[in-house]
DNA sequence: ATTCATAATTATGAATTCAAAAGCTTACTC
DNA sequence: GAGTAAGCTTTTGAATTCATAATTATGAAT
């Protein structure tokens, strides 16, 4: 017997998580107004749940709301993608770091799994952009500090904002999926420092290829 | 003529900032149940705008919202103070460290008047929490980096949820003034490194101060 | 007296309705 | 033809209403 509405989410909440699909696929492209009537209307629901979404979202920084003009999606500088970013390498080399200390064995023969698995997904660009983001939440997870954790998912999704950001540099999945290897490393031996710093450097040069700044 | 209705802020955004103040006043405490209606007739507004004030809140983990059960204030454990504590640590030491590299000889004579005026108001333990706070945030500020400021921002909400964060313990005050004045020395010498090391000594010294986390 | 079932009450979730501001169209002036 | 003002339309903001889940109260049975 499955388990059907374990919690049956927020209707508000289900809205949210369709309206940020729609930002990261491009089709509510940053800067273009959001009709909250023809939205409510595409979801068969009423204005209500649809602004309390967009509330959300705008704590979020995805969309940004004017007094009596309604909702655009946000639209996101370079120094700000930098800067978001800048933050993320801060935070998930912390991450790294305590996972290093702290891990057991098991934990992280299931990092060194999802490593496994990134390595046999190179042929594959969106396969490997899942199972690389997968790796980083799992460690991040490990790490054990949800406000963290929460803040991580909040900035990744800032930068989904950008579309350019699937597309990668010619060779960078290599040269990541080594970095990878060299982080793994790290971990397996216990060594936070070395850990966090490889991590560091994994983020510093995902930046530097042009447009893949998280893989 | 005084620019009044400048951008008259929007009502949920003026029902979410009173809420805030009642919850860090311990009006609401954690773990409590928030009645909507009662607040709605309390305000004089209607439930609507209340509502969507409540998501905002729940989205910076202020409270939390369980389906069909309404929303009650957090409860921060201590294991979730610690990890807010070492994040904002993590942040602002960052943020300071490019203070001492980036900031002009104006923002630092900024910068050391607002440590003159804390140093003027160990009397006034207050007055001394109002002022380090604005000394933190002008520093984040000139840190340039709107999103590391937004998050330090939630994440102080955050702190302040527990009550006892305004204690200190006995000495804190001039303890807490001298690294202050470390870390002013080390950014008028534009040391970056040595800056971000003492301003992360600053938070590690405020923990250990056992409730005053924050000073 | 305690427990369980059922009815009444209350509170939340969401749709609908209403008010008012912003934007757009049209017509008029120069 | 450009510019502006009046009125019309559209859209947002907020109150109200309605539906339903959850809780509390009531009462019967053991």
């Amino acid at each position: 017997m499955s388990a059907l509405t374990l919690t049956p989410k927020a209707l508000y909440e289900e809205v949210a998580e369709l309206l940020r699909q729609r930002i990261f696929s491009n089709e509510l492209a940053p800067g273009s107004w959001i009709d909250e009537l023809r939205l409510a209307e595409a979801y068969g629901i009423s204005r209500t749940p649809l602004r309390e979404a967009l509330k959300v979202l705008a704590t979020e920084g995805l969309v940004t709301m004017k007094v009596r003009r309604g909702a655009y999606v946000t639209e996101v500088s370079d120094k700000d993608q930098r800067d978001v970013y800048h933050l993320l390498s801060l935070l998930e080399s912390d991450a790294t770091g305590v996972v290093a200390e702290q891990a057991t064995e098991v934990e992280l023969a299931e990092l060194a799994q999802l490593h496994q698995e990134l390595k046999a997904a190179t042929q594959n660009t969106e396969r490997f952009f899942e199972i690389n983001e997968q790796f980083h939440m799992r460690l991040l997870e490990m790490a054990n500090n949800r406000w963290r954790t929460q803040l991580v998912l909040d900035l990744r999704k800032v930068m989904k904002l950008n579309r350019h950001n699937s597309l990668f540099k010619n060779g960078r999945i290599e040269e990541s999926l080594q970095e990878h290897q060299d982080i793994m490393d790290a971990l397996l031996a216990h060594d936070a420092a070395l850990s966090q710093q490889r991590m560091q450097t994994h983020f510093k040069n995902g930046l530097q290829a042009a447009s893949s700044p998280l893989a």
